[in-house]
RNA sequence: GGAGGGGUGGCCGAGCGGUCAAAGGCAGCAGACUGUAAAUCUGCCGACGAACGUCUACGUAGGUUCGAAUCCUACCCCCUCCA
């Protein structure tokens, strides 16, 4: 008894991806007819994508999966603009320059997900065509569709305007924009549905209304959930900040330990859906009890390294957490790795200044409450003097390893 | 334009001349317990410093005072009511 007779829609049914579809009959129907083209848009705000985006990648993987064509449209354009959407404030105007840049971190980022080379998942950036813009002619062909009326109803708009909050007429147009993308992707390339988070919504509707006016096309809509943990914190938003896809802003191996640390309630759901185990597995896995439910933890936490960063990446952040935690040996291979200058170790360096060069703590004075609240270790050793010095005979197997609590590792290497 | 209320640490929020680096809560960090979970308990929680202590900080800029987050003046911003 499926709701969804597409393969497509029933699975992305069955693991939970789905918040919202605009006509879930006729979509079914249209996939079950013919290779269905669909896209999701990345904004180019940040060098990485995080663990946030993470959903609407899965499905395009899905996607792709079920023999459909996924596009991942990178808003070198639109992030010119900035979606207004949930936010009170203004977003920060990006220069060129660090949007290029930014551009260049999203492809890395999705290009560990989504194989761009073979030519069935498609790579594109909006401002191929955002940038050619002619404002007249784009007004008479695409202003006409809006009305100021039906704008201020949207949410993007009405929340800030509620609370007072200024929106810019550069923001205000960021709706325009995105379902003038959806237009020239079916235009294109017979794109046929956008997916997107649900606070997407209203941007997606506008594009099957603007398509709808000026070419006729029918077009849908699907959103996903917003994700939360079971403690109803918004997922993948540490204190530390953004869980990132990209190694350099986050070693695999903390990566794996995101995973590894989810809380009871979110390993099935998770597992769903940041995982692509069959659901039989699934479900034997998230009745596991007690502390048995580890190892559906670590496979959680492996199969999502894993498609983050390869199999070999996931298997020694594994093997780092194992001996990390299960056998207090020393394990180096798999740690995030800091490099130090070596001349600058052999003068001698403060601990409480070693942890700082290594990231673990942002201070001096945080470093020596680390110490004081015995949380900090030198390979392996607890730092029991504030104000020892560190040099090159502390090395061993040639680098430091240092710990800030229980979790948090760090191989320091001279070079 | 008029009347009143307010702007305090990442957030909420007390303080209303000295004992204020600023109560309390949340968030965070570490420790204990445990299952690398959750919950709970304990400690920490501006920077620099081994320490005495020093510096920076209560919207901004000045001032009064031995001494100001607290009083005065100007300015900026927010809220409520009236026009």
């Amino acid at each position: 008894m499926r709701r969804f007779r597409s393969d497509f829609l029933h699975e992305l049914e069955s693991r939970g991806y789905i918040h919202q579809v605009s006509e879930p009959e006729a979509l079914d129907e249209l996939f079950l007819r013919e290779r269905v083209t669909a896209y999701v848009g990345f904004d180019c705000t940040a060098d990485s994508l995080h663990v946030g985006h993470l959903v609407s990648i899965m499905m395009l993987r899905i996607l792709e999966r079920t023999g459909h064509r996924p596009i991942a449209l990178v808003g070198g354009g639109t992030t010119k603009v900035g979606d207004p959407s949930g936010r009170d404030e203004s977003r920060q105007l990006l220069s060129e320059e660090q949007i290029e840049r930014n551009k260049a971190g999203l492809r890395r980022s999705l290009g560990k997900f989504l194989d761009f080379e073979k030519g069935s998942v498609l790579l594109l950036d909006n401002a191929e065509w955002l940038d050619e813009l002619r404002y007249i002619p784009f007004l008479r062909e695409v202003g006409t569709h809006f009305t100021i009326n039906r704008m201020l109803t949207f949410d993007s708009v009405r929340l800030r305007l509620e609370r007072e909050q200024p929106l810019t007429f550069l923001e205000f147009n960021y709706m325009i924009m995105q379902a003038y993308d959806f237009l020239q992707l079916a235009r294109r390339w017979n794109c046929r549905l956008q997916m997107g988070g649900s606070d997407q919504w209203g941007n997606i509707v506008n594009g099957i209304e603007l398509a709808r006016r000026i070419d006729g096309r029918h077009l849908f809509a699907l959103t996903t959930p917003l994700i939360t943990t079971a403690s109803g914190q918004k997922m993948g938003k540490t204190a530390a900040g953004a869980v990132w896809l990209n190694a350099d802003r986050l070693p695999p191996f903390d990566y794996y330990q995101f995973w590894r640390n989810t809380e009871d309630g979110d390993v099935g759901r998770f597992l769903r859906l940041f995982t692509e185990l069959p659901l039989a597995e699934i479900e034997r896995l998230e009745k596991l009890e007690g502390a048995e439910l580890n190892e559906a933890k670590k496979i959680l936490a492996f199969e999502a390294t894993a498609l983050c960063h390869g199999r070999e990446e996931a298997e020694k952040a594994a093997a780092a957490a194992r001996a990390l935690f299960e056998r207090g040996a020393t394990p180096r291979e798999g740690l995030p790795v800091v490099e130090l200058d070596r001349a600058r170790l052999a003068q001698g360096i403060p601990v409480i200044e070693l942890f700082q060069l290594a990231g673990l703590v942002p201070s001096n004075s945080e470093a020596r409450r680390l110490v004081r609240a015995r949380g900090a270790r030198l390979n392996n050793r607890l730092v029991e003097d504030e104000t020892m010095v560190v040099d090159l005979g502390a090395l061993e197997d040639g680098a430091l390893e240092l710990a800030a609590g229980k979790k948090r590792h760090v191989l320091v290497r001279p070079v």
